[in-house]
RNA sequence: GCGCCCGUAGCUCAGCGGAUAGAGCGCUUGACUACGAAUCAAGAGGUCGCAGGUUCAAGUCCUGCCGGGCGCACCA
């Protein structure tokens, strides 16, 4: 439950009042032309207009004229304290800082409800990571996780449901590939000598030498299901069913929860894929050539058709994946968000072009490609690929740089970037990192909290506003206010890094506040203010680091 | 060759068509007998890749180049 977020208020009441100041100046439908934004820069008002400008055409007036005669008759409001026309016309609004106010109590009370919107009975469901069940997560899938993750904390404060999901590759040729892996260190266990050279494709890492092992104390003829090519399938399915539990707990680790791990191997025992394909050609879709069957993708807007049955009758890897965005239709949510690996360019626009196909609607569905993460170490870019064997994992940068500085510098950058991940920076200068700038604000909070309570008994119950005089209390009163519209702009942007950077702009204006005035050993009346102002901006960062998964400890 | 993403301070990156383009790191100079110096204050540092176009207004939108990354399989 949250009651009306002040900032929001003070956004529409200011439309509304140049809405109506222009169509006294005989604007027609007025609202259409009016923008009420926060201003860019420091000196131009906590919330700005441009609608001088964009009425010019319309007025044939200079856009400095149309903006004096727009608030020729500004009507006094409690919430505004001044407005004034700056520059070539933009007009500024400065809010009143007393009415601000009273989001410090609010915020208080409310806790970590406070930014958040009512449930709006829409379902959200956010598939991300779905990495290969062929070996350990690697780092970019850490990039996945925490963005996928992050944004569903963000949708579910704005009042959406939302539904975490992992899609995993438990079926076709990667299984087999495993399988054989697989087959290769059961027999180097048993003595013999590794192949030379080694199979096209097959992954050469030593976790699947760590996987046999365990296959060895489970099964008493191990030796034997090495040499039969028809248990390759299901060493690969052991294989990947240890995997992905590793995945899991990984994830866990990092502080991430699927709600459900989606088994294409279940999808396709039901038989949907050959209902896919059937829906397909009852379209009139599909078509034969060279023996194999192939979708009509150019005329959905992809570049060329693709096959997806092959001549040896085998599903190309889009069938399933297909069904599988069918049915995520069928069980009726409202949005669709995938968060795509970057070596999945190429399938956005088949994936999109097959649900047009089937008449699915295109706009719940949002692919969001994530670009790559390259490592530098020395100075160096660390090569990866995991068909080499040779990458660093998911775990090995936790344990490197932590899950908070890692969570943290993941989200730092908008997706579709692509970053450098300096691993030596990361590790040697963990002081210089801005995620302990956050904490160490709320860390200060709780340790003022803690020398406050000796002193509550002798300060006023009530809090008078007008104690709020600096410039810096002022600053801050105005990031709590504007939290619930952060929130809400992050989740429409679907940008998690919105918040980050709010949360580095918030703790600085504490810091420099807090260097620069005292708190507890001002008078009764003006402390009682500040230990308001700090517990509500303790709140907000909370809210904030609560919306991104990263800890707020109260000592560090 | 085609498609997607990116070129902004020495480095890593912000910037919802609006005002004098910002932050962190790094560099220079200052600040603890004071609630936690993992902090604060001040300074230096820019032809926003190049060229056109749209607009009252372009780092932002459009077109063409240049440079970098990643994709373009009867692989997943």
């Amino acid at each position: 439950m949250s009651s009306e977020p002040r900032w929001e208020a003070a956004q529409v009441a200011i439309r509304q009042g140049l809405a109506t100041s222009a169509l006294r100046l005989g604007v027609e439908n007025p609202e259409a032309w009016i923008e009420v934004m926060e201003p860019t820069e420091e000196g131009h008002g906590d919330l700005t207009s441009n609608a001088a400008f964009r009425l010019t055409k319309t007025l044939k007036q200079s856009p400095a004229t149309i903006a004096r005669r727009l608030i020729d008759h500004w009507p006094e409001l409690p919430m505004i304290e001044r407005v004034e026309v700056a520059g070539p016309g933009f007009i500024n609004f400065w809010l009143d800082t007393h009415w601000l106010a009273d989001v410090l109590p609010q915020a208080v009370a409310e806790a970590d409800a406070y930014g958040c919107r009512q449930s709006r009975g829409e379902r959200v469901l956010i598939e991300f990571v779905s990495a290969n069940p062929t070996g350990p997560l690697v780092v970019v899938n850490g990039r996945a996780a925490a963005l996928g993750d992050s944004l569903a904390r963000i949708l579910q404060a704005n009042g959406y449901a939302v539904d975490r999901e992992f899609y995993v590759n438990d079926a076709g040729q990667q299984l087999a590939k495993l399988g054989q892996a697989m087959a290769i260190r059961l027999r180097e266990l048993a003595g013999e000598p590794l192949p030379d050279p080694w199979p096209e494709g097959v992954y050469p890492g030593a976790y699947v030498r760590d996987l046999a092992e365990q296959y060895r104390e489970l099964t008493p003829d191990w030796a034997e299901h090495a040499l039969h090519p028809e248990r390759r399938e299901a060493l690969g399915a052991f294989c990947a069913e240890r995997l992905r539990r590793q995945q899991e707990q990984e994830l866990e680790r990092f502080g991430v929860h699927f709600d459900r791990w989606f088994s294409e191997r279940a999808l396709r025992e039901a038989g949907a894929p050959e209902r896919m394909v059937a829906e397909l050609e009852a379209r009139g879709v599909l078509y034969r050539q060279d023996g194999a069957v192939w979708f009509r993708s150019e005329q959905f807007g992809d570049q060329k058709d693709y096959v997806v049955v092959k001549s040896d009758g085998e599903f190309t890897y889009v069938v399933p994946d297909a069904a599988y965005h069918t049915h995520k239709f069928e069980r009726g949510y409202d949005i669709i968000i995938d968060l795509l690996g970057p070596d999945h360019h190429g399938y956005k626009r088949r994936m999109q072009a097959m649900m047009k196909a089937l008449g699915l609607f295109g706009e719940r569905l949002e692919i969001q490609i994530i670009q790559l993460v390259r490592l530098l170490r020395g100075g160096q870019v660390v090569r990866m690929s995991k068909r080499g064997g040779d990458f660093v994992t998911l775990a090995e940068l936790i344990e490197e740089v932590g899950v908070d500085p890692a969570r943290w510098f993941f989200l730092e950058r908008s997706a579709d970037t692509p970053m450098d991940f300096d691993l030596d920076l990361a590790q040697m200068k963990t002081q210089d990192n801005p995620v302990y700038y956050v904490q160490y604000a709320g860390a200060r909070i709780h340790s003022v909290l803690r020398g406050y309570r000796g002193l509550a008994a002798k300060d006023p119950e009530n809090v008078d506003p007008a104690e709020y005089r600096e410039p810096l209390e002022q600053a801050l009163i105005r990031d709590v206010a504007r939290f619930p519209a952060v929130l809400r702009r992050a989740g429409e942007q679907r940008a998690p890094q919105v918040i980050v950077r709010y949360l580095s702009e918030i703790a600085g204006h504490f810091h420099a506040f807090y260097r620069q005035h005292r708190i507890l050993e001002e008078q009764p009346s003006v402390r009682r203010a500040r230990i308001e102002l700090i517990r509500a901006v303790l709140v907000v960062i909370g809210q904030g680091m609560g919306a991104i998964g990263v800890s707020v400890p109260e000592r560090m």
